[in-house]
DNA sequence: CTGAAAGCGCTTACAG
DNA sequence: CTGAAAGCGCTTACAG
């Protein structure tokens, strides 16, 4: 008979498999064979372990568990933003994915800092990860080290990685940069301008397409680009549209290059009297849900971040499993959504 | 001397503590007590563990220390939606006021589900964690009686508790509605409808607020009250201004439980050529960020949910530590944000 | 199909 | 200021 209350007890005072087993009439490994391998164990028995179970109302202490097993059932997801809702739906996809298997979801905030995202790792590890989820294909080496050092298996979201080996999930920011400026291109601009903010390595990316796309027509000029650092807001959007209309008075088109700064580029020229397209063309980059609504409705970038979470997500499962992916580079592509800003 | 590797190992394959001890010719919990209590240690040896620490890359095992300790450092935090701004932004502040303090933080999205709360606090419960967050004043009868079973301490945010023991950090739903129909009121609005979408505990509260205000004034209707479970969108803020005025064809003002659902009125009077305010005043609430730069403006009810976050994980973290919190009941407080819409 | 023993990696009393 | 022992609550081999 299992001993269950020392004397100077250092017991948290909870229900314990121990108590659980006592109350059974079975030992304690037998126990924890009914509950987390129930195929392996008579009927009978898992009958009465699940009758103990509930009498008790015994919830099975997950650290005890990790420590034991060695396997945490943790799964971490750095994302840079919270506020953006690109990477909510891109949580909501995950959580859909993992929602059966027992994972524990540890969502960390880089805020798209590296340092941040060095610190959240670090600090994660101390839980000792099953998989990482991470935003972006760019790390600090810091972060690849610790990474590397931890054969963590770790799976990129958002872009394309060139890495063959790589596991990633996504689409290519560079090509959908691109077919936007050919669309605006075809429609017969040829003064576009880009309008670029938090500069993170997405908005990089597109950037480079756009560039791509501008040079090809012969139509680069680096007065159409205006890029600063600071994060996506539609008060921002406002006040780059004027600092672009400043720097490039005969731009005809603007590519903002996520949608948050294009809604605030259009309310800046309603305000200033500016019609939109006929006098300015603008596009965005993600299509938001009041990009549709919004009037004039916003031509730009569909992107599947949903999609992107839950086969982020799928991917690292089966990895985690053991399992040899049939693909490592899962390209979800995009959708050119044109309406009437441009 | 520790014996290191056993024979048959079930080890993790991870630095222990106990080799970070035996590099610095110390006893385990020696070292222990050099990283988790520093000032009860020389000098020399805390600086003797932290090299072993470093040289060897040592990372502390959080489930074994939660294990032994029996304090997990983990927070619950549970919200009914992420991809409501105004709930990232809540979590924002949580995390800004947990950000030192070493904390796990868990974000459960309840998805508005009672069902979905419940699975998530059972799941949780294994992780032990100090205290949760939770939104809102009602939960199931299974969810009260799990944490009074558990004795955990629960800080409820967004709305003002009735329960003077109860810890609530928000602001009164229901004043802030009563507060935006007495501003239409007295603009000289005699027909104001209430939209509500969702239902949820919030939006219930505020129509309370917009029916006193109605009775009182003499003018309560139920015509004037569009109300369906639907989650809040812009496309849901469209249909519904719709099914108003197809209600209550001589309404002259409109109050949008949201401002997700006022965008979408507003954008729909946009497309069927209804001026606003001149034909049709609309107000929203919460105040989202686009709200101010929209044409028109949208008047709405401006809310602290950065603070509501932050104050109510400082709350919770003082009654972990088992502090006697002076206030046991935070109100933020609203503000009316008068603009062009109405 | 079931069980006695050992161990996961830490921290908590208790001594010295 | 430092340490040997025991224990937190589970699971992993290994037997039977």
């Amino acid at each position: 008979m299992t001993k269950i209350q020392a004397g100077k007890s250092r017991a948290s005072g909870r229900i314990t498999l121990a108590m659980v087993a006592q109350r059974a009439g079975v030992a304690t490994m037998t126990a924890s064979r009914a509950i987390s391998q129930p195929d392996m164990v008579s009927q009978a028995l898992r009958d009465r372990v699940q009758q103990a179970v509930d009498e008790l109302g015994y919830v099975p202490n997950r650290a005890a568990r990790a420590l034991a097993s060695s396997q945490s059932k943790v799964i971490a997801v750095l994302v840079p933003s919270l506020s953006n809702a690109v990477f909510t739906e891109v949580l909501a996809g995950i959580q859909d994915a993992l929602d059966a298997d027992d994972y524990q979801i540890l969502i960390g905030n880089t805020r798209y800092s590296d340092r941040e995202e060095e610190k959240l790792i670090a600090t994660y590890l101390q839980s000792n990860p099953d998989g990482m989820l991470l935003s972006g294909l760019t790390h600090s080496p810091r972060v690849q080290q610790i990474l590397a050092a931890n054969r963590m298996p770790v799976v990129s979201m958002m872009d394309m990685s060139a890495d063959p080996e790589r596991l990633s999930v996504g689409f290519s920011q560079f090509q959908a940069g691109h077919a936007m400026t050919r669309y605006l291109l075809d429609k017969g601009h040829k003064r576009i301008g880009f309008i670029g903010a938090q500069l993170d390595e997405r908005t990089l990316r597109r950037a480079e397409g756009y560039r791509k796309a501008m040079v090809d027509a012969g139509l680069a000029d680096i007065k159409l680009e205006v890029m600063v650092g600071e994060p996506s807001t539609i008060a921002l959007g406002a006040e780059l549209l004027g600092r672009m209309l400043a720097q490039a008075p005969d731009c005809d088109a603007i590519f903002c290059c996520n949608d948050d700064l294009a809604h605030g580029a259009i309310y800046q020229c309603q305000r200033r009297g500016i019609a939109v397209p006929s006098q300015l063309a603008v596009c965005g980059f993600n299509d938001l849900p009041a990009s549709a609504w919004m009037n004039p409705s916003l031509t730009t970038i569909g992107t599947p971040r949903y999609r992107i979470g839950f086969e982020a997500a799928t991917l690292l499962r089966s990895v985690i499993k053991g399992e040899q992916p049939a693909h490592r580079q899962i390209d979800l592509g995009f959708t050119l959504m044109a309406r009437e800003s441009a």
